[in-house]
DNA sequence: CAGCAGGGGGCGC
DNA sequence: CGCCCCCTGCTGC
């Protein structure tokens, strides 16, 4: 350390920090997936998820948008309401009949320090602690996870906290002691008995019902690796459903097989250049698409929007979502329309232009930009040569067969106004208004009335005139 | 009155 | 096919 230097400790940093995790979870602040299980819905930080979950940071590696809906099929939502407890507190309590069905539910979902050995702080760069994790969960040969954590509960019942990084006794106290209440059960009790049942417990697993084995199918393939639940990640800009049946890392091999495809991924980008500058504008729409509907009788969970549901219905009900931006070739046709790289850019919202629940939903949920009919489908032979281009605005119900105009439209979603009037600060996204605007400046009134002075900028405004004081529909008769 | 946005024709590559 | 330009209608102030 240079000379001089202070060393500054925030003594409370972890306890602190916690908190205020846990609070910010409450208030659904700063949330960037829902997890659905079980037809709840739980808003929570992608950040929390992937430092607990190498499953779910390797979801979200393989889900570049901004806010997920992974749908759990295999977990239970008191499990998973327990387990995002665990996740965000570093303890929770659980009802000792429950304690294996939530340790199933852990081992799914590779929690560490329940499921999965979680690592002490190293020393190294972020960027290599990512690494090594990637690598840690693609070669799970060894160490053995489960073995790894019998060793745990053989040696110490809390082993789940004491090999995190931060220390876990000062967190769980300080925990009880600002007696939090947004969880049903009782935390002041909890967290000793939890740990100090999950520890009796897994010694009993250890030595009469090896987890293995009471994991069944799931740990039947790859007794290192657990098989992720079911899942379903459901991007936001793209509106593709991906199954994760098997491996995360075969998700895309599902994908493919099953048609869909990742229009913000990029893998497919057959849209090429149709505003490669014109990035996602639903990006900027998402927190309202999640925005906090807390219903206290429902504690952390929440309803899905509507659209999610439906989307969550299956296939049918995807497709009914999906209705505003279906066309003939069905999913395949589903493309990024900003190139399809998968950024997250956020544009400034659109100048004026408010965004209703229910329109942030149709934003985000109808994905992108642009779907078109005729066109090639995965096996490169071309449909519908007849039926002319159709390119729908994902965000809105506009339709059109002219490029141009689509562009010209997608402006309205991007807030670009590439026009600027050299008088004023006014700018706008068609050169025709501005010229009309200019008028203003110049006074030019070019639409004259033939029957009296009047005289308009605009010759709506005086076709208007035309039929108030003239009573003519038509200003050019 | 002025802004906004969609439709369509014409033209060039 | 994409772009430029013009036209048109709707809407808010």
């Amino acid at each position: 350390m240079a000379e001089g230097m202070l060393s500054l400790s925030w003594n409370n940093h972890r306890a602190t920090f916690c908190h205020i995790l846990s609070t910010l979870r409450e208030k659904e602040r700063y949330t960037d997936v829902t997890v659905a299980c079980d037809g709840k819905f739980y808003q929570v930080h992608k950040l929390v998820l992937s430092t607990c979950s190498e499953y779910f940071e390797k979801i979200f590696e393989n889900t570049p948008c901004k806010h997920p809906v992974i749908v759990l099929k295999d977990v239970q939502t008191d499990e998973l309401e327990a387990l995002l407890s665990y996740m965000y507190e570093g303890a929770v309590s659980v009802a000792q009949n429950d304690l294996a069905r939530l340790i199933k539910a852990a081992e799914v979902l590779r929690i560490k320090g329940l499921a999965v050995p979680d690592e002490p702080p190293l020393s190294e760069s972020c960027s290599k602690r990512v690494t090594q994790s990637r690598n840690a969960s693609d070669d799970r040969s060894s160490p053995h996870p489960k073995r790894r954590r019998r060793e745990e509960s053989n040696t110490s019942l809390q082993g789940a906290q004491t090999s995190t990084s931060p220390p876990a006794s000062p967190r769980v106290s300080s925990f009880e002691s600002e007696g939090e209440t947004h969880h049903s059960t009782s935390r002041t009790q909890s967290d000793s008995r939890w740990m100090d049942q999950r520890s009796s417990e897994r010694e009993d697993q250890s030595t009469d019902h090896p987890l293995d084995d009471r994991l069944g199918d799931h740990t039947a393939t790859s007794r290192s690796s657990p098989t992720p639940p079911q899942v379903e990640v459901m991007v936001d800009e793209t509106l593709v459903k991906e199954e994760m049946v098997d491996h995360v890392d075969n998700s895309q091999d599902d994908i493919v097989d099953s048609g869909m495809d990742y229009g913000s991924m990029g893998s497919d980008s057959r849209l090429d250049g149709s505003g490669g500058g014109e990035e996602d504008p639903s990006s900027q729409m998402l927190p309202n698409k999640f925005e906090p509907k807390i219903n206290p009788s429902q504690g952390q969970a929440q309803q899905l929007p509507d659209a999610v549901v439906e989307a969550l219905a299956g296939p049918s009900g995807m497709q009914g979502w999906l209705s505003g931006c279906e066309m003939p070739t069905g999913f395949s046709g589903l493309e990024g329309y900003s190139g399809g790289d998968g950024s997250q850019d956020v544009h400034p919202p659109p100048q004026g232009q408010p965004v209703s629940q229910s329109q942030a939903h149709q934003l985000v949920l109808l994905g992108r930009i642009a779907r078109r009919t005729g066109e090639t489908d995965a096996s490169g032979t071309s449909q519908q040569h007849a039926v002319p281009k159709i390119l729908q605005c994902c965000q809105c119900s506009y339709t059109t067969t002219n490029t141009r105009h689509f562009k010209r439209h997608n402006f309205r979603h991007t807030g670009e106004k590439p026009f600027s009037c050299s008088y004023c600060s006014y700018s706008c996204n068609q050169k025709t208004n501005l010229s009309v605007h200019i008028r203003r400046h110049t006074g030019e009134k070019p639409y004259a009335c033939p029957y009296c002075p009047f005289r308009a900028t605009h010759k709506s405004n005086l076709k208007t005139h035309m039929f108030k004081m003239h009573r003519m529909y038509d200003c050019t008769k």
